[in-house]
DNA sequence: GGGTACATGTAATCAGTTACATGATTTA
DNA sequence: TAAATCATGTAACTGATTACATGTACCC
């Protein structure tokens, strides 16, 4: 059934998954919608999208056409085959963990090369981050949201209460070890 | 004093981290440094060592030397210009948000385009991974683990909870909104 | 009618990844 | 001594980021 399968990254599916999920839309479409959904936790700068969704087209993922206006701003839609592609990496298993990227926790593996007063201070700017991160989580308007998408939202709130937990107990030990401390001994591996 | 500050990112800050912390080493030396540290949760492939550190070697944070031996091996080691710009990077404040690339959770964001069943499948997919990876960071030895290093992971431990909780809820609930149902009523949306 | 913010796009650069290649050391 | 594994490195490529440039709408 020839499929065109080069290799496609997560980028490619936020695309397609837009695309097949809210109908055809503009370069600047795409952007806000992804703006809107994913990319609360998934970044895509919108440089990108123009050289992406062009390889898509290329692939006969999406299809493109001019708009005849004044600027003729492309407008993109899916293909059977660009449906066809999201729907099995839907449905194929994600053996890949999780990444976070977090430059506050750099910093904190580094903490011997810097006085406890910095590391006092990583720990109480980073708790504000997190807390007003937190904040915005939590004002997000409830309405008009896709179930799903809402869910992701969701474990993106409880990864912000985690780390608004640790460094504010990292603020309140003076030995900032005291974190790891008190956790140990009450603590039970039940992952089992 | 002539800083020579062209950009740094934060792979440039680990090499020099590393070096100013444990001394002079080879590049496959960093490698496992860095494995054996950050490397739980900055991946760092070994291919950029080689051309990150001749670039720091150049703008005269890293110092670099050949080994006599059969195999002019690179060894680095850490210059005071170099101490000093990991130093005032420890000092600066971290503005930027932690981001976290999560392959599961952007499926689960088009969970819309799959079945339920998917959807589902999904779910365990992820619960399990997340155990593992728990369960991992749990056996991980105590003893000879930097303070702060350790600290990083507690964050992560933290973290893959979090996630595991968030899963096996998505799991348990036959149509999978019930997740953020259970949580809605407490949560007054105090964003007004 | 000029400023400001939003919309749309290109180009250059940089970081990260994959793939490959080869040398050294251990082990069966 | 052959196979396997660990150590060391290069090259090519793809993806992500930055910087810029300009167009359009609205608002004062």
């Amino acid at each position: 059934m020839s499929a065109p399968d080069a290799r496609l990254g997560p980028s490619d599916y936020v695309i397609l998954g837009i695309l097949a999920a809210a109908g055809p839309m503009t370069t600047y479409g795409l952007k806000r919608a992804i703006a809107s959904s994913v990319g609360y936790f998934w970044p895509f700068p919108h440089a990108q999208l123009y050289a992406e969704s062009a390889r898509l087209a290329a692939l006969g993922l999406l299809s493109e056409t001019q708009e005849g206006g004044g600027r003729r701003r492309r407008v993109y839609s899916i293909t059977p085959g660009g449906r066809a592609a999201v729907g099995s990496w839907l449905e194929t298993p994600t053996p890949e963990p999780a990444q976070f990227r977090d430059l506050g926790l750099l910093k904190l593996a580094f903490g011997s090369l810097a006085g406890p007063e910095a590391v006092a201070a990583l720990a109480r700017d980073q708790a504000a981050a997190h807390a007003e991160r937190l904040a915005a989580y939590e004002a997000y308007p409830g309405y008009p949201m896709e179930p799903h998408v809402r869910l992701t939202l969701e474990l993106g709130l409880r990864y912000e209460r985690a780390a608004l937990g640790f460094w504010q107990e990292a603020i309140l030990s003076a030995d900032i070890r005291d974190v790891v401390v008190r956790e140990s001994p009450g603590r039970d591996t039940r992952a089992g």
